[in-house]
DNA sequence: TTGCCGTGTGGGGAATTGTGGGAGAAAGTG
DNA sequence: CACTTTCTCCCACAATTCCCCACACGGCAA
């Protein structure tokens, strides 16, 4: 499946009626898998940046969740981590000019503000405010940086 | 199966009347069901909320319960716990704004007071107090990141 | 060049949504 | 019985969202 398509940086603004474009070629693989809708919510890890995903990309996810809490025997923690991934997530649609809606409280999770980067990741992409985007990919640099003097590469 | 109607966070206030708003996706998946209410309980587990279901998800519910109460040897637990789930749920109507009315009983379960968050879960959605809401959600970010590392998401 | 199309950005206005309150009906109380 | 309280069905209204339309810009083909 098109790897290709999930990938590259884009650079957009979210308007005062909290409207962000989804890159083109997110709209033709959406319109390829006949999937209704995205979906985007915020990021499981530490960064502070939202997820967004088509709808083949959302079901992997689901699917490896699923296989990852099959035998934990406290199913409250299993219901812990439920809230956190379907809590937080919204399907998204686009209007006719290609944009969607981001929801209130994803928008103040990522404090989005107006300058916006959309990165593919290959099984998702991720979004940015661009000034914390810059933060990040520098120090995200350095540590790569220190990695590659060990490795010898 | 549209799972997909049944997440996201949503902030409502519940009003002197105990009127609460349901989120309008919800009223239009009981549409979609021709559902004549939804179903509304207690939460199982330690978490002080209440349970909202569609009628698909309350029949699903009464399936898995029944399913995975067979082979429980003690009788007497099960019988508790199917008057915990049954014994306090009610059908609860729409008014013409889409607001429903929280019995009394389940208000006091969990504390609800002005400030509300009504959390899609998949299955389910829980209807929380908002301040004992974030103070669960904080325990359950740090599970989530905790898993998220392990599943290299 | 000129015209056309896809794309990114902005805005107006109608429709929906969320919140509150009033008046009468129903139910509880002395 | 009278009287108070609680419900229930309305109505009102502000805020938000949704659905269009407008337009600038750049690439591309005739």
């Amino acid at each position: 499946m098109g790897i290709s398509v999930t990938t590259g940086e884009h650079d957009y603004t979210l308007d005062s009626k909290n409207r962000l474009v989804v890159p083109p070629s997110y709209r033709e693989a959406l319109l390829r898998e006949n999937g209704p809708h995205f979906w985007i919510t915020t990021a499981l890890g530490d960064d502070p940046c939202l997820w967004f995903f088509l709808p083949s990309q959302w079901e992997k996810l689901l699917e490896d969740f699923n296989e990852q809490t099959r035998n934990v025997k406290d199913k409250t923690e299993v219901r812990k981590l439920r809230s956190q991934i379907f809590g937080k997530a919204s399907p998204v649609e686009t209007d006719e000019q290609g944009r969607i809606l981001v929801p209130h409280n994803l928008k103040e999770f990522a404090k989005l503000k107006k300058d916006i980067k959309f990165v593919g990741m290959g099984n998702k992409a991720e979004i940015w405010d661009e000034s914390k985007y810059r933060k990040f990919e520098s120090s995200a640099h350095t540590a790569m940086t220190k990695l590659a003097k060990e490795l010898d590469l």
